[in-house]
DNA sequence: GTAATAAGTCAAGTCAGTTGACTTAATAAG
DNA sequence: CTTATTAAGTCAACTGACTTGACTTATTAC
C-alpha cells in the first residue's frame, strides 16, 4: 500500500539561525576583502542595521575572530573603531598528494602558511601512503599547537588536493591518474585518522581556491585558474565560489581534444603539460632534483626547453581563448607546478593572446595574469578549502541541511 | 580629508524576511518538481517544521499560488491534503528578437504557453523594431487579460532573448551579431514602454532556461544546453541556476576555435550552425519559407543536407566532449532552432559520442539528449526567465539588496 | 562656543520559525 | 468491535535575530 517511496526532492529551507550564520560569514568576508572596517562601515556595506552589526561584531570578538584597532578620526563625528580579522581565529590543514610525494601545510584564518612539511610516498601503495600522511599531519598539528595553544580547538578541517579526475570507469591506461589511489577510501580513512572534516579537490581547483583566498582571484567573482602541472586543469571560480560540476570533475581541460578533425585523440595535456616537457627533455619525473634542474634550464634559456615552451604556448593560448569563450571570466590566472622562471617564459610565449569575447572595452583586470608560483601552492589551496567552507558566504551555508556543504 | 571614497565591497546580509522569502520559493519549487505534496511532505523535504510549512502554505494559498486537492488516505494516520501549484498564480511575457522577426509569448507559473504572436522586424532599425515589439506585447497582454482577470496584477516580468554576445568592442564585421541592436538601449526602452522588469539572455541561455523550467533539465542541477541555431551557443545550468559569466556572455561555444594549430581562425559556428547549412545549401536565411523547406529536405533525406549533417556532427561531437570535459554536467541537451526532423538527424549523426569523463559507471541520465524542438522554444525560454527569477530558490533572493537580481 | 555630523548604544518591538502538547482521522491488531 | 498505533495537522507559548527610533558620545566646521 505504501508504494510511494519516491524520494521527494527539494531545496532546504532556512530560518533565523541560517540568516545569522550567513551574516557572520558576510562580516568576516568583508573584513578579509577590505581590510579593517568599523561597525558603521560594515553596516553600510552589508545593508544591515548598525545595531545588528554591532551585535554580530561583539559576538565575533568574544569568539576571537576579530579585534578592535585604535579609533581613527576621519572628519566630523565620533571616531570610528575599525575591526580586523584575527589570524589565529581559525586554522586548517592542507594536504597535497602527488605521484611521488606528499606535502602538508597549516594555514590560519587569513591564509598565512604557518607550518609546512613533506614526505615521499611509496608508489601505488595507498595504505602505506596514508600512514605516511597521518604521520605528517600529526607532526603539523604538534608544531601548530606550539604556535597557538588554541590551535586544536580552532582547526576547521583538512583539505586534500590530488590529481583528478575522480570516480571514472577506467578508460585506457591513463598514467595521469593515480589508479590505486582512486580506488582507496582515502577521505574516510583520513577523517577517521584525524578526526577532522575532510574535503577533496583536484590540483587545479586547489590552485583556484588558493588564488581566491590570497591570490589574484581575491575578491574576483568570476575567474578561471589555468593550472599547468604534471597534468593540466582549470580551477573555476564562478559566482565567487569554486565550481565542481555534477561529479566534482569540472575544469578537466587537459582532456580537451585539440581538434574535432584530428581524430588521433590528441588532448591538451599531451602537448602542454610538464609531463610532456619532461618527455621532450628526456627527464625522469620521479627524479627528486627535477624542479631545480628545469629551473636552471629555464634561467639559462635552454633551446630545447624554449622550443617546448613555444609549442606548448600555442596550445595554451588556444585554451585561454576556449576558457574565455565558455566561461566569460573577469580574468584568467596562469598557475603552474613549474619553477617561476619557466612559468614566466610560458606566460610570455602565450602573448599576444588570441582574439575572443574577453576583448571588451570595459576591462579592468588583465585577460591573463600570473598566479602564485610556488611548489607549495597546491597544498596551500588544499588548506584554503576548509577555511573557505567555514567562513565564506555561500548559498549552502544558509540552508538547514548543514551537512557536508559540498 | 575624506580621501577614502574607495567603495567597500561586501556580500549583502540577510534577515528573517530574506529567510522567509527563500522558504516560500522553496515550497513552490518543491511543488513544481515533485507535483502535489502535503504540508507534512513539504516539511520533511525542506527540513522545516510542520508548523512553519503550515503557515507558509496558508499564506501561499491566500495569495493564490497553491490550492488544496482532495485528501488522500495512504495508510494509517490522518489522510494528507496535497497542495498543487495554481498555474494562474503568475504570468510572464517572453520576447525573442531575431534577425528578421520577433516572437512573443505569455506563460503561466507552470510554464504553459498561453498566448503567442510574431511579427517581422525592419532590418537594422531598432527604434522601429521596438515600436513593433511594444505593439506585440500590448496585444499579448490584452489577450492574456481575457484569459485571466488577474493577469496584469500577476505579471512578474518581461524576458528578452536575442543573439549574443553582448557588450563587446567590435571585432571584425561579425554577421552573427546584430550590431545596430547591440548599441540600442533596448532594455531601458522596453522597461519604460511596458512598465515591467526586463531581463536579457542570449538564445542558448533562453533554451536552457526553458529546459530547466519545463524540459529535460527540469530538476537537474548541472546541465548544459547545446543550442544549434543560426549561431551556436551553450546555455549553462550550474548549481541549478543559469550561469551568465562575468559579463553575461558565458557559453558562447560557437566562437570556440576548432584547433590551436589551424591558425585560420575557424570556429565552431562557421561549420555547424544553421547559417553554415543555409550557405551549404545556397539558401537565403531571410526567406520566410526556409523553415518548412529545410524540414522537407530533412524528411526527404536530401543528400546535400545529409552531407552537411555528417560534417557538422563531427564538430558537434567534439563540442559535446569539450562541454563534458569543462563543465562536467549530468547531461547535455541538444536544442535547435531547426525543424525536429533535422535536429533528430543531427543527434543521430553525433553518435557514437567521443570518449570523455562523462563516461561514468554511475550515470543515470543520458550523456546527450534531445531538448525542446519547437521554433517557439527561445521565446518560451525568454518568458521562463522572469518566472525563474521570481520563484526559484537562489542565493541572491535571500540577500537584502533585492534589486535586479541578475 | 555652538552647530553639524557621524559612530555607536539602549531598549522596546516585530516577525518568522521552533517547541511540545493536543486534536483528528485513518488503519492494524486482538 | 474495540483498542492501539500511526500520521497529518493545529494551538499557543517561546525564542532569537534583526529593526526601530531615541539617545549618548566624540569630533570637526563655522
Amino acid at each position: 500500500m505504501v508504494n510511494d517511496i519516491r524520494p521527494i526532492r527539494a531545496t532546504s529551507g532556512t530560518n533565523q539561525e541560517g540568516a545569522s550564520a550567513h551574516n557572520r560569514r558576510v562580516m568576516i568576508d568583508a573584513l578579509r576583502l577590505n581590510g579593517p572596517l568599523s561597525r558603521a562601515d560594515l553596516a553600510r556595506a552589508t545593508q544591515l542595521t548598525k545595531q545588528a552589526v554591532s551585535n554580530i561584531i561583539d559576538e565575533l570578538e568574544r569568539d576571537g575572530f576579530v579585534v578592535p584597532l585604535e579609533a581613527v578620526r576621519k572628519g566630523r563625528g565620533q571616531p570610528s573603531t575599525p575591526y580586523r580579522l584575527v589570524p589565529e581565529g581559525a586554522f586548517a590543514i592542507g594536504l597535497q598528494i602527488d605521484r611521488h610525494l606528499t606535502r602538508a601545510v597549516a594555514v590560519d584564518l587569513v591564509g598565512t602558511v604557518l607550518v609546512r612539511s613533506e614526505a615521499n610516498l611509496p608508489p601505488d601503495d595507498p595504505a602505506g601512503g596514508v600512514r605516511v600522511i597521518l604521520g605528517l599531519i600529526e607532526g603539523i598539528r604538534t608544531e601548530l599547537s606550539r604556535i597557538s595553544a588554541q590551535s586544536e580547538k580552532r582547526l576547521v578541517g583538512l583539505g586534500v588536493a590530488m590529481p583528478g579526475p575522480f570516480g571514472l570507469a577506467e578508460f585506457g591506461d591513463n598514467k595521469w591518474m593515480m589508479p590505486a589511489w582512486q580506488k582507496f577510501p582515502l577521505l574516510e580513512t583520513l577523517a577517521a585518522g584525524t578526526g577532522l572534516e575532510v574535503g577533496l579537490q583536484n590540483d587545479a581547483a586547489a590552485c583556484a581556491t588558493a588564488e581566491r583566498l590570497v591570490g589574484a582571484a581575491h575578491g574576483v567573482d568570476h575567474a578561471v585558474c589555468l593550472y599547468v602541472g604534471y597534468g593540466i586543469g582549470a580551477g573555476l571560480i564562478l559566482n565567487g565560489e569554486l565550481y565542481r560540476g555534477g561529479n566534482g570533475n569540472a575544469g578537466e581541460i587537459g582532456m580537451a581534444l585539440l581538434s574535432p578533425r584530428g581524430a588521433d585523440g590528441t588532448v591538451l595535456e599531451h602537448r602542454a603539460s610538464l609531463a610532456s616537457l619532461y618527455q621532450h627533455l628526456d627527464l625522469d619525473p620521479s627524479d627528486a632534483g627535477i624542479y631545480e634542474h628545469v629551473d636552471a634550464l629555464a634561467m639559462a634559456g635552454d633551446p630545447e626547453l624554449l622550443a617546448w615552451v613555444d609549442a606548448a604556448a600555442q596550445d595554451l593560448r588556444w585554451s585561454v581563448q576556449l576558457i574565455e569563450t565558455l566561461f566569460d571570466p573577469q580574468t584568467v590566472i596562469l598557475t603552474s607546478g613549474a619553477p617561476e622562471a619557466l612559468a614566466r617564459l610560458i606566460l610570455q610565449a602565450m602573448h599576444p593572446l588570441l582574439q575572443s569575447i574577453a576583448a571588451r572595452p570595459d576591462r579592468t583586470l588583465p585577460r591573463l595574469q600570473l598566479g602564485i608560483t610556488d611548489p607549495w601552492s597546491i597544498a596551500l589551496g588544499a588548506a584554503s578549502e576548509p577555511i573557505s567552507r567555514a567562513f565564506d558566504p555561500r548559498f549552502s551555508a544558509i540552508l538547514k541541511n548543514r551537512v557536508g556543504a559540498g
